[in-house]
DNA sequence: ATTTGTGAACAGTTTCACAGCG
DNA sequence: CGCTGTGAAACTGTTCACAAAT
């Protein structure tokens, strides 16, 4: 079955809402009210979800949250890691705990810098670039972060698809090209800042 | 002129793309092959664009760019940006040069606990969080990066939309609710990856 | 009474395909 | 002749509005 992009990314967000939430039930009106997002969307969005139907008193936030983890596969694999550029943003993310509780798994660090993957101490193995095609069919890690400099970014992105990585968070300004078969998040800060600010009419 | 929400994000992209990108002509196949998107659709963005119209010969990247940061107001003013959370996230941007050549600009960091405000150091003023409102209206800062903890997301949020932020970066997994003035730009690490994976038909 | 589920209308975005310009 | 600019078609996503369910 292939969830629509928007309703993918609503969804993922709102299992992150319902982690939180302290009710037993939930309305979709009162889910309008936590997130901006429409009503009726919110009930289309749930006709993916494999829940009981209900009226009159809204959705259990249990079944939600169990419907939510099964569709969008939140907690069923534990689904390995590797962070490519160890520079100040990678170390902040070496030691991060935001993914701590999830069902991703951070295995490897990579850095060019040979000096950097010995010096940094880290809860898993750091190597240097070179290995990165051995160490990510050995370790069969699925997902990459990439904080390296703008000059490595789509040299990496292609030998991270080479060796059948399946998506790629990608921390830098640039677009990267790669096959269809692998994904990337964009989150650079620089662009983010620039959407925002391109989309406020009133300059100065 | 209002542009449209996917326009405005290739647009963005395009403009990094164009900055490394070295011969004096492009035709739109070119940028297609680039960047992935179809070349009739990058055409219809350029509609937008104040450029002469030309053909057979592809755009000038020149004119391009030009007429890119004029759209997207790049370089037209500067504008001021502060970190709110410095937390290992947070650190690593303070200390990040990604924002270093272009409009934005940072010029303060808040925090909770006055001993990272105090011990910290950096090239502009820290202060505890209290002061929120005060710096923000005192600087004029119009952009917030946002890098706290999941329960203070929100309440900061809040008090960030009060004193008349434009928009706020979210290194959080959190949805903000905030009013239609204020832009969110989600990114963080965690959704990201679930976004990634969400996608992804084959599991195990 | 309240809230869901959904057909139908609407809105937004992308692609096709080709006339026309340089 | 190659490439742009764009009407028209196709597609995707959202909102409306109300019958059905509890």
């Amino acid at each position: 079955m292939e969830i629509p992009e928007p309703t993918k990314r609503r969804l993922v967000l709102l299992e992150h809402v319902l982690s939180s939430y302290s009710e037993k039930n939930i309305t979709s009106q009162k889910i309008q009210e936590l997130t901006g997002w429409n009503s009726a969307l919110i009930r289309r969005d749930f006709l993916l979800l494999d829940i009981k139907r209900g009226a009159s008193n809204g959705y259990k936030v249990d079944e939600l949250r169990v419907a939510l983890e099964k569709l969008l596969q939140l907690h069923a694999n534990q689904k390995k890691c590797c962070i490519i550029g160890l520079g100040g943003m990678g170390q902040s993310l070496l030691y991060s705990t935001e993914i701590e509780n999830s069902s991703f798994k951070l295995v490897a660090g990579f850095d060019s810098s040979v000096n950097r993957t010995e010096v940094l101490s880290s809860r898993f193995p750091l190597h240097p670039t070179t290995l990165l095609e051995k160490v990510i069919k050995e370790e069969d890690i699925h997902y990459a972060i990439l904080t390296v400099e703008n000059a490595e970014a789509q040299p990496i992105a292609r030998r991270l698809a080479q060796c059948g990585i399946k998506g790629i968070v990608n921390y830098t300004p640039c677009v990267l090209t790669v096959p269809k078969t692998v994904k990337v998040e964009n989150i650079s800060l620089l662009t983010s800042l620039e959407n925002l600010s391109a989309g406020c009419s009133d300059s100065l």
